[in-house]
DNA sequence: CTGTAAATATGCACTGGATGCAATATGATC
DNA sequence: GATCATATTGCATCCAGTGCATATTTACAG
């Protein structure tokens, strides 16, 4: 890997990380991008050229972890049912999610769908979805339209289930435990 | 009703159509607030004090809507399975959602979870989750964690579906079809 | 090692959303 | 009509995000 590709890698990382520990102290709403690059020894303009919005500081992480969802998609076993391989992958990214400490990283300001404007495109908050979605399509000949009602409702009933759990102050464990669960019943029924 | 409280809801309601109208002719980012208030004839600050955000201007209408969703959950059939009652009430809100000419007005920007700082409240935006959790809840009894994932799937898979529907480029009558389905199969299992 | 081209980083000006505050205008009340 | 509460407004200000021109750094050829 080259100089260059290293210093980038490295910038990056340094923002990522000085977001996350600057989030964690203060808070979203409450930390500027300016002190995330000053944190990251960066100017502000800099922080925009790696990424496209605040949020997006985080959601890489998430995109991140949607590669492991997608992994586990593609490595479907033979026979098994989409509803059943969804809930796997989405176990894998929840877990993979705690480990990393971003308790809600993955549920968090999901979707972001354009309200008006039929032309325009899907949000790029919509990348993890399409993803899975398509993961899913490829791996068990399902058509699109279910493809995404399935991933949606295994987003929103995750997003949901964290959102209570987490008001109610259950441990990071227990809240994994309920968000596989409602997952779940989402996928193959309440 | 005094003339102050016709005055304010004539601000309102002036407010909310020229935005309508504005966002469909130019879209939503091209529309500035400015224009907005310009066209209602009140001063930009005004706007603000009518609506939190840009966007609230929208969801106020999505308000509305979650109202004739918590109706219907209220007038709940004895023995009505939740899963069926939750597909009903939203199927009424999607009714009425597509009525209004706001195709994705329930379902864009469903969800803005505060993603860190866990003492953080849940953002204003998962109002109507909440509402539509707490009628399941004192309407069927079942606990507030299922109530949510219900919700949270029934909202993603609208949502999910709507955006595929929508890029698709199929007409209301169709996506509006398809979102019902894929809100049942959510509650019922793929 | 050096000069040059390409990629990166930065500063600066500017737009747009959003808030606080103080001043002003307007409807309600006596 | 005087007075009080409430709306409205202008203004200053903060922050996110973009465009553009400039400077700095890396890659690479000779």
């Amino acid at each position: 890997m080259s100089l260059r590709e290293r210093k980038k890698r490295q910038t990056r990382q340094a923002l990522m990380d000085a977001a996350g520990r600057l989030f964690d102290e203060q808070g979203y709403e409450a930390t500027t991008v300016d002190q995330i690059a000053a944190a990251a020894g960066v100017s502000t303009r800099t922080f925009f050229t790696y990424f496209r919005h605040k949020a997006d500081v985080i959601r890489t992480n998430s995109v991140e972890r949607v590669d492991a969802g997608v992994a586990a998609i593609l490595a479907r076993r033979p026979g098994e049912a989409p509803a059943e391989l969804l809930a796997r992958a989405f176990d894998e990214m929840l877990a993979e999610s705690w480990e990393m400490g971003l308790t809600a990283g993955l549920v968090g300001d999901a979707y972001k769908l354009p309200i008006f404007s039929p032309q325009a495109t899907i949000d790029r908050s919509n990348a993890r979805l399409e993803r899975l979605a398509a993961a899913l399509v490829g791996a068990c000949g399902i058509d699109r339209m279910t493809a995404y009602a399935m991933v949606g409702a295994a987003i929103g009933a995750v997003s949901g289930t964290a959102a209570v759990s987490m008001s109610e102050g259950r441990t990071d464990e227990e809240t994994l435990a309920e968000t596989s669960r409602a997952c779940r019943r989402a996928l193959t029924g309440f």
